[in-house]
RNA sequence: CGCGAGGUGGAGCAGUUCGGUAGCUCGCCGGGCUCAUAACCCGGAGGUCGCAGGUUCAAAUCCUGCCCUCGCAA
């Protein structure tokens, strides 16, 4: 079968990867967003999705907007397109343009999750399982028939960075077989439960602030959510304090003549252990493993506690 | 030329405004103590202060150029 690739970041990758692996299938375009300038001084980088095809010799297109490309898509006569993309959507014409359809490749279990950050809003909702979903896109935000799916565990500690890679390599074989499936009529669509549905936005920088007067519980949550980016970060002596890592820890209160004081207020910083620095929270008590002042290098919390001396200051 | 912070023994920081003996918290090595809250006490090694040039009696500190790291924004 013949068919077109739209997709653009890493985690895009290994799907393409299986496509053009794949013997019975011919990746005719792929179909990835513009080079931008990105990172530290405005250097043009090309989404990784441009440099597998280049690599593999498949055809890029990086059009301003989807239907630029409306005439060559339909010139390619496509069997059907396959899609990367959490929170696609793409216009009618265009959709109308691929073959029997386009088979999104979502990192939910539909309809949990629709929309642009699904991993992460798994993760701050504290879910112990997920998975990958691949459906035929319309109109709507995720709100296609479902062809397949599979499901994994999420592990306690794993960042959305970790989870995303795995979903990826997880649901490039799936989505392979989705189109497949969809090409051949082999598999049938099943529509989705919408009054199930539940929805990711995009996060915001300003979302990976985190509130100290949560649960300890919840604010590990939102630090694995945000991890690696946009990175979960509070503030110290005014400037921006990233929290990449934390762990349980003990509210370390004042055991013995503590004076009958209360509970120390949320954000303040109120003992040191080898591990780094521990932080009262609304609910219990949270280690800092490993930080990133603004202008440094990320640092395990021993180190930030033997240089910036923390103890006693409240984290904003 | 997008905005900004920073490079000081192995780690994380102070000292730079106003030039004048290399400091703090750790780690490491040696010794001691020891059923307590990052265990504690004593001693020790380890640094051309990012690189190059300039000013000066004297530069981590002032001037010029360069290299590198990181935050924001996109």
């Amino acid at each position: 079968m013949r068919i077109a690739f739209f997709g653009t970041p890493d985690p895009a990758v290994p799907a393409l990867e299986a496509f053009i692996v794949a013997e019975d299938v011919e990746v005719a375009a792929v179909v990835t967003n513009p080079d931008r300038p990105s990172g530290r001084g405005h250097k043009l980088h090309p989404p990784p999705v441009k440099v597998a095809a280049a690599a593999a010799g498949v055809p890029v297109w990086q059009p301003q907007r989807p239907r630029e490309i409306l005439d060559d898509l339909r010139s390619l006569q496509v069997d059907a397109c396959a899609v990367r993309h959490d929170g696609a959507l793409l216009p009618q014409d265009v959709l109308d343009a691929g073959g029997k359809g386009f088979v999104n490749l979502h990192f939910s279990l539909l309809p949990a999750w629709r929309g642009a950050a699904p991993v992460q809003h798994a993760l701050l909702a504290g879910d112990s399982r997920t998975g990958v979903t691949c459906f035929v896109l319309e109109a709507g935000m995720d709100t296609g028939p479902v062809l397949l799916t599979a499901e994994t565990g999420v592990t306690a500690d794993e960042t959305a960075g970790q989870l995303i890679a795995r979903l990826a390599v997880l649901g490039a074989p799936v989505l392979v077989d989705a189109v497949r499936g969809l090409v051949d009529g082999s598999i049938e669509p099943v529509p989705q439960d919408h009054a199930a549905a539940t929805y990711a936005p995009k996060i915001s920088p300003d979302d990976a602030r985190l509130d100290w007067s949560q649960p300890a519980a919840a604010i590990a949550n939102a630090v694995r959510a945000f991890n690696p980016v946009p990175g979960a970060w509070t503030t110290l002596r005014g400037d921006r304090l990233k929290v990449h890592a934390v762990a349980p820890a003990e509210p370390a209160g004042p055991a013995d003549g503590g004076a009958g004081s209360g509970r120390a207020a949320p954000g303040s910083v109120v003992a040191a252990t080898n591990d780094g620095p521990v932080v009262a929270t609304g609910e219990g008590a949270l280690a800092l493993m490993q930080v990133q002042p603004a202008g440094k290098p990320r640092m395990t919390g021993a180190d930030f506690l033997n240089g910036y001396r923390p103890v006693g200051e409240r984290l904003g």
